[in-house]
DNA sequence: AGAAATTTGTCCGTATGTATC
DNA sequence: AGATACATACGGACAAATTTC
């Protein structure tokens, strides 16, 4: 068989689909993705092309895949669903940076940073945890 | 030929290699790196793993791709290339908690995580990194 | 202007490694 | 331990964009 892919590659239409599939529900948010090996069945695309359009979806946000388990659908848009009340709860610290963080910061590794933590809770749950990096002025 | 990945993955450590060779000067910013099949060649890869590893160095702001021309090396102390405004690049992926993310969030250490990193740059220079760590649902 | 060469993009098939169930 | 599922790697073929002649 050749390998044609006149206007839109095959791996960018079936992210198209998947996408759809987790917005519309179909695919609701915490439910695993059929395996790689089924869709390559129901595509009939060879499973790099499965591959390369799950990736798509995990660059989106829409996606995240363990090893030896599956990809689960993500809740793209959420966490409102508020009303109910959000508690936010920030706290501003020095640390020294990382060599991971330092690289993307271009500074040395140890080099001080201001760490900004947000922690967000729902009913006293904590759910989200954000911590952003600065270099500090001066 | 068998394809053993032990420990680290090829194209990880060839990623590495040309991110070197980038930070070093070697390939300096705005030059080309050898085109795929040179890099073939040299590091005796498939050619599917030379890519894997060109767009780790995509992802990773080192690099940028055009088709029929080749790969540029870039560099984040570099301004030009893009205006005034602010790039933002958001990449998304599952870690595992440490014991002080765990402790915050409730949950065991080691638990997979969903980490969303945001790197703010402007001029080319990263100013701001931000991890936000959710629980996956499900 | 046109053709050929070069280079990246997409797609296929297969095999093996690694993590999870 | 076996089965299932994702990760890595190989090799080959054709498509599309750019450069070169």
């Amino acid at each position: 068989m050749p390998t044609p892919h006149y206007g839109q590659p095959r791996y960018r239409a079936i992210a198209d689909e998947l996408r759809r599939r987790i917005e519309n529900g179909v695919i609701p948010p915490g439910a695993l993705l059929p395996a790689e090996s089924t869709l390559t069945a129901e595509f009939r695309a060879a499973r790099g092309t499965i591959r390369k359009a799950i990736a798509t979806l995990r660059d989106e946000g829409f996606a995240a895949t363990e090893q030896g388990r599956g990809t689960y659908a993500l809740s793209h848009l959420d966490s409102a669903k508020s009303g109910d009340a959000v508690e936010k709860k920030t706290s501003l610290r020095t640390v020294p940076a990382s060599a991971e963080i330092a690289r993307v910061l271009g500074i040395e590794t140890g080099s001080l940073l201001v760490e900004k933590q947000t922690i967000l809770r729902r009913h006293g749950i904590a759910y989200s945890l954000t911590r952003e990096y600065r270099i500090p002025p001066g």
